[in-house]
DNA sequence: TTGTAGGCGTTATCAG
DNA sequence: CTGATAACGCCTACAA
């Protein structure tokens, strides 16, 4: 390993000169860089990052409390959140956490100088990492937001005017009955996670001063239920005409599992996806009309705000909330006129294939695998 | 900051007694032992990672060289690499890849000191990060494979033998006339990436020593293609009766596209994805048939291989190779006696909702968002 | 079994 | 502008 003290005897300088120059940090005459930087070439030098961690009591490290969820958005969040970093001369790390004494070692980590900072996922509106995280001292930024929030960093999808938005397109479109699928994450460690309810709190807001009537499902996280929501639609709202999803799997299944069933998309129901990953559109028949998650922005945004943090740029808190943004397809359509109810015999008509398959494969002996 | 020294002061015993009890490399006497982890107790100290680092010459530190495709099972690799990485006292690091002097980039982390040793994914066959590594003398893990493995440690999914075993699966059912889904990345960077390459010689290999008809289908990365790989499969393969899906947007758009055209899944034609993330089977209507990719098995394999090289457990390199394993779902069946082929008139009777929908948009003026 | 002391490669403070 | 030199906090022979 070439050190800094091979290259400064190489160039005829001191060990200071040469970290000058590598580090920008005082001016150096051009003559003097030169000679330096043609010495660090010939070498190969590369300053050693630990060492310097511990000479500059800074790991230039950020760690990322890594999320439990297998959102798909959340993969650009990390994404760019590693690009941000990594343009900035830091590094990401990825930590996982354990349900127990989350709290604490997450602290530590800062304490045993691995990481500067630590950027915080699935944010629970009452989350105890985050008071931690403060009475340790520790620079953190929050992908999410919890409840009280003076003086923190925090970028976070503004749910609440995604969800108005999405009812008010619905509306302009004349459609008078919602439903908004969320996921049920209670029974889970992520019972308090803010998404859902305050997607659920807008939504009914939204639809109670227009007027308007709007039923909330809340999908178990576990996947066998995700294809029944559809019975669920038609036994507690057979007349909605709306559907706003927060959930991409369920709301996948169901464009689907609508349209096996002879109920037409737009024509007979309308569906959007809200804070969707972007891939998740052109994968149905009709595209799914998606409010856009904006993964990538906030994953940049809340590593730049920690970073600054870090390099002492005080100021304000960045508090950022950026809408999701509707991404057109084509499963968004005028309000049907005089459309039989959900649970209606008419809709009967078209028994669904897998429903003749159960009964074929009784009949005849033979099972699908 | 609590030092070593604070420690030994407090317990009243030298700097390298705690830093004996500490890493528990030298034999302390039981009471001794207890005063120090009393005072580390009692001065809440943390051992501080960048001097361990620089003093012991190990940043303990593995970087994972990050995937750029949006694979769901990709998630499970990272997210099982992290956690073992953890449990072993290790960091994983993410780092995000210039397409640009990826090499150079890569061995100069490790020159650096930044870190021990690099995890590489998405692999090619000829893949000069591989080569560079080598060259540099730097310790690192493939997750996939190149076509030379000599004294290589990796772990793969065993494409070969998972496609044969689809191929044998859908023989035994009866079925003759076969289609392969896989990922067009020629034009990408990705164009060596092996996993669509082998899968589509094993499958050629694996229909004609059965006497059977293969058709592959190279779907190009751009979403717009997707649906329209149904027509596809019509135009070229129209007699197909088992699809085999390596690509788990294509095969969840196309079991639904199917479906839409009155295509029974799977009386008239049957379905399995491959290499899928497991979270997609219970998405579809039938639910699809997957042989799931043994994820985080690589991911704790790889990251496991890679920590006992850089502690110098010689032997033989860890290589290894999982198939995937079959989760029946209701999408394989029989095959059908006497189908027309897909590029029937007979289908026609069932047009999908969706032309009718663009139909009567452009009739009556209204259109679908 | 415990202590002493010399690094590890940089950064940072102070002189010159 | 450039050069000594003392940290930074820990590890590890080597001694005792």
């Amino acid at each position: 390993m070439v050190t800094m003290q091979q290259v400064a005897d190489r160039a005829k300088v001191s060990i200071s000169t040469v970290s000058f120059v590598v580090n920008d940090t005082k001016p150096v005459m051009a003559e003097t860089r030169e000679r330096v930087l043609k010495a660090i070439d010939e070498l190969g030098y590369r300053r050693n990052s630990m060492a310097r961690a511990l000479a500059s009591r800074k790991s230039r490290v950020i760690a990322l409390i890594y999320p439990l969820l297998d959102h798909r958005h959340h993969h650009s969040f990390v994404d760019a959140a590693a690009t941000a970093a990594e343009e900035r001369g830091y590094s990401l790390v990825l930590w996982p956490v354990h349900s127990d004494n989350v709290s604490a070692e997450i602290a530590s980590l800062i304490q045993a100088g691995f990481a500067d900072g630590v950027l915080l996922m699935e944010v629970q509106l009452e989350d105890e990492r985050v008071t931690h995280l403060q009475q340790a001292g520790a620079p953190f930024a929050l992908i999410g937001r919890t409840r009280e929030l003076h003086g923190i960093d925090y970028v976070d999808i503004d749910f609440e005017r995604s969800v108005e938005q999405a009812v008010e397109d619905f509306a302009a479109l004349g459609h008078r009955d919602f439903s908004l699928i969320i996921e049920d994450l209670s029974d889970t460690p992520l019972a308090g996670y803010s998404p859902p309810i305050r997607a659920e709190q807008t939504f009914e807001e939204a639809v109670r001063s227009r007027g308007l009537n709007g039923t909330v499902f809340r999908v178990p996280h576990e996947r066998a239920s995700i294809l029944s929501i559809a019975d669920e639609i038609a036994r507690r709202a057979p007349e909605t005409t709306a559907i706003i999803g927060m959930h991409d799997d369920a709301t996948f299944a169901l464009i689907n599992v609508l349209r096996h069933r002879g109920i037409r998309v737009p024509e007979d129901i309308s569906i959007a996806g809200i804070a969707s990953a972007t891939a998740m559109a052109t994968l149905t028949d009709p595209a799914l009309s998606t409010y856009d998650a904006p993964g990538s922005a906030l994953g940049r945004l809340a590593t730049e705000a920690l970073i600054d943090r870090l390099e002492g740029r005080g100021g304000p808190p960045t508090q950022v909330r950026i809408a999701c943004t509707l991404m057109p397809g084509a499963s968004m359509g005028p309000a049907p006129v005089d459309r039989p109810p959900l649970s209606s015999e008419a809709w009967k008509r078209h028994p669904s294939t897998s429903a003749r398959a159960v009964e074929s494969a009784a009949l005849d002996g033979t099972h699908a695998i």
